[in-house]
DNA sequence: AGCGATAGTATTTTCGAAAATATGGTTGAA
DNA sequence: TTCAACCATATTTTCGAAAATACTATCGCT
């Protein structure tokens, strides 16, 4: 079979709009593509390799999840980021997880128990072998989303873990900041042990303290340290 | 200057693919597009007159909305209904809708309150002329949806701002739904006045109160009279 | 100099054809 | 009859050129 201009490696999805998009989603999250700056399409067409339309499609889909924002007729840009923008999405994580978490203890059954105990696990697995700085270890990180969402994999709300999910990734840029500030080491593990333990345990309303804790402790650490680095507009 | 193809008409937006997105998004919420009803591109290009990449972008935004649902390589489709999602839908929105209102008294000046005043004033007067069946005249649709925005408008929280539109949105079909099989007329002008005073009288939780039953009822009217209507998948 | 008009350039937005993929039906062998 | 393989058709996905719009620099006037 011949292989033309449009036979291509599709790493992640089935459609070569839904390819760029993860790739795009990942460049932003990590910074290589940096907030506020312009996404011209002559330059996005070199980088990927993709049509105007193509690429337009991706970045129609990472301005729904507010990593991009779309200016009619002036093209996109990345995402800023700010100390307002980082307060209003804890808030609206905090709101949401807690929730979450909450119906997911009400609502979890073995299965859902055990894909929590799993979860930490090869958390702790990674955590083990990498030794101190996990901090932009990509598999830590895919382990790190995986516990984080199996804690409310069982809340029974479409709707909300969809939110919960787009909130999470747009989090990820300041969670990488925060990690660079830091002075010493956070003790992330022991957070998650206690989560995992207050979850599994059934103990709701300690679970909802911890993970409102948990997620409040990022925004709380680029406060103290990055107020002047990033603006507050 | 010459009037070519690309000349138009553009009502809601600057681009024309926002225009059809509007457009669309209209006619879903109607339920002129049925639920889970397929999408085919030759029938939308006749519809809107506008070409495969455009009718994408507009397709792409609503899926993000969740009005849509795109299945890879097979197209999109109108979200479908079901009794499993209004009451999702309705548990995600009476937590964001209760958290905002909280927020919104709080922080609220008195520009604000000129607002829930004046909306509420406008809805009034809309109700007066249109006598009884104000349930689907566009003009009181607008104004109750900005009475409901303008009393969340001082919470300051623009990410849940962002994702309570979405929500309002996708409950506009229940609610049309609600409304024609709704045996006696229900006072939702006296439900709108009672929140008012609630919100301009700064009793928060009073407001919170008042604002899940609001959203609520909607949702247990539909459970009474049409959990066989629609399937519960 | 200051400033608005304007021409030229850069960039985004839109289009419709062409490629890739899915769907549906038919044939032929077990 | 059943079922896999295959062709024909329907549909989606992608492309790159062309149109519309925004941006920039230059010119001419006060």
């Amino acid at each position: 079979m011949n292989v033309t201009a449009f036979n291509r490696r599709k790493e992640f999805g089935k459609t070569l709009a839904s390819d760029i998009t993860h790739r795009m989603r990942n460049e932003i999250v990590t910074c290589r593509l940096k907030p506020g700056e312009m996404l011209k399409f002559d330059t996005l067409r070199l980088s990927y390799g993709a049509s105007f339309s193509t690429l337009r499609e991706a970045l129609t889909c990472l301005a729904a999840e507010g990593l991009v924002v779309a200016e009619e007729q002036r093209g996109f840009k990345v995402a800023p980021i700010s100390l307002a923008d980082l307060i209003d999405l804890t808030h609206a994580r905090i709101l949401i997880e807690v929730d979450l978490i909450r119906r997911s203890i009400e609502n979890g059954n073995d299965d859902w128990e055990i894909g929590v105990i799993s979860s930490i696990h090869r958390l702790g697995m990674i955590e083990g072998r990498a030794a101190e700085d996990y901090a932009d270890n990509p598999d830590w990180k895919v382990a790190h989303r995986e516990f984080h969402e199996s804690l409310v994999g069982a809340c029974g709300s479409p709707t909300l873990l969809g939110i919960r999910q787009s909130l999470f990734e747009r989090a990820e840029r300041y969670r990488n900041i925060s990690a660079r500030l830091r002075p010493r080491p956070r003790d992330k593990a022991g957070e998650h042990r206690a989560l995992m333990k207050a979850t599994v345990g059934r103990d709701a309303d300690r679970a909802r303290e911890l993970i409102a804790r948990h997620i409040q402790s990022t925004t709380d650490n680029v406060i103290k340290y990055a107020s002047d680095l990033i603006g507050d507009g």
